[in-house]
DNA sequence: ATCAAAGTTGACCATTCGGTCAATTCAGGT
DNA sequence: ACCTGAATTGACCGAATGGTCAACTTTGAT
């Protein structure tokens, strides 16, 4: 008796295996890896208890083990599913139009990714403030080659007199630190401003606030009065 | 026979205790701070194992229990030295003489705590994710306070055309934020980076464009050219 | 109805870790 | 030299926790 191996929910045998209730399990996988984020992005991975995580989920330990063959192949998974949502995120900076919309929406992405998942975006940082043991291949893989590709438009920008010279990687360590914040630091914003519903009186009041400031800050300007053409 | 309370060493009874091997004791209560901030910082309170610090000050395990009387108790302590660090390091936003300046010199000071403080900066970051379980009193008491003084320079600041009309706690959000990503996120920049010598490498890079661009981003501008004069 | 595989459950085990303690050493005052 | 209190140390203990297991239930196919 095996428990089954934990991988990714392949798309694939959902349907076909002939013999099974199929579709509780995977409903139970999920089920539990959406408890698993939440309790790993509050108590980190050493803080997290199999035990509270089942009981979020609503069933025994035993059963938590039983689709997870260990708390760290649940982190595991949780994490690189996180990692994932967070590549994701990244999305396109286009080229081609004006690179002040392009920014805003990069911008606006990325704070409705904080807003709408903020315990992913906690545990990402927990793993980064770890020193990132678990996922530092995929940031000095894939992230350092899409910070490359997109850096090489912002040159074009900066040439074009349409950005600050900035070094572009740090341009975009600016956009990460100022949107994931809020989702990060909630406990301190909410308790430095007082509000009572974050979510909603946060993030309507900040994003405008926000998009501009880092718009500003990145020297782009879609009239030419003020944008950095020092040559 | 009392384990010593593990109370801040008080530099008063330093001298004057005249029967003891003084002087000792206050040595190694600051290894072991030392010690803990690191281990702390990179584990997390439960992450953080008695024996690694210990380990990482030269003494055995018993040792550190003898000079706090519990791990908690020694990570509050830790928690408190760290978040007076950062409210010292707060300082003072000077309401008179140039914004400009002002700001120049406080975004500078917050580089420098990151820079030499990083463990500290991580710590802090910690507790924060986690929900402030311990520093949750002091960031809605003295830091909002402060918050709420320095804001009233920068609505004067803004009425007086001097500066983007932003939400002061925003503006101080963001700060923070891009301040401390350079010592929270370091697994991070290092990946996409991949300098060899993080602190003099990023430092010297970052310092000069971060505190520029946050300066753009605040719409504070000693010319008058791109100041935000929308009244 | 029967069967087999998948899923569920609580009891149990081994280990790890925070914390205690008694024994010992160390340092300074007399 | 001797005494006293502080400091040091390693052995030890109990609680907590990750993980196993065997008994049991459920589900769907034939």
């Amino acid at each position: 008796m095996e428990a089954p191996q934990a991988n990714i929910p392949s798309r694939l045998d959902r349907i076909e295996t002939p013999t099974s209730n199929q579709g509780v399990g995977e409903r139970q996988r999920e089920r539990i890896l959406r408890a698993a984020t939440l309790v790993f992005s509050r108590k980190g991975y050493d803080g997290a208890r199999v035990e509270a995580i089942a009981q979020k989920a609503g069933i025994p330990k035993g059963n938590v083990l039983y689709y997870f063959k260990s708390k760290k192949a649940l982190y595991r998974i949780v994490i690189k599913q996180v990692l994932s949502l967070w590549l994701e995120a990244l999305g396109n900076v286009s080229e081609e139009g004006n690179p002040e919309e392009a920014i805003r929406q990069y911008v606006n992405r990325k704070l409705a990714l904080s807003r709408n998942h903020p315990e992913a975006s906690r545990l990402f940082a927990m793993e980064v403030i770890s020193g990132a043991p678990i996922i530092s291949d995929h940031l000095s893989g894939e992230l350092r080659r899409w910070v490359e590709e997109k850096g090489r438009i912002f040159k074009k920008w900066q040439e074009a007199g349409l950005m600050a010279k900035i070094d572009p990687a740090h341009a975009f360590f600016m956009i990460w630190a100022v949107t994931q914040t809020y989702a990060d630091f909630e406990a301190q914003i909410q308790a430095v401003t007082g509000v009572t519903n974050y979510d909603q009186e946060i993030y309507s009041d900040a994003s405008g606030e926000v998009v501009d400031a880092l718009v500003r800050a990145l020297g782009l300007k879609r009239d030419q009065r003020c944008s950095v053409q020092s040559a």
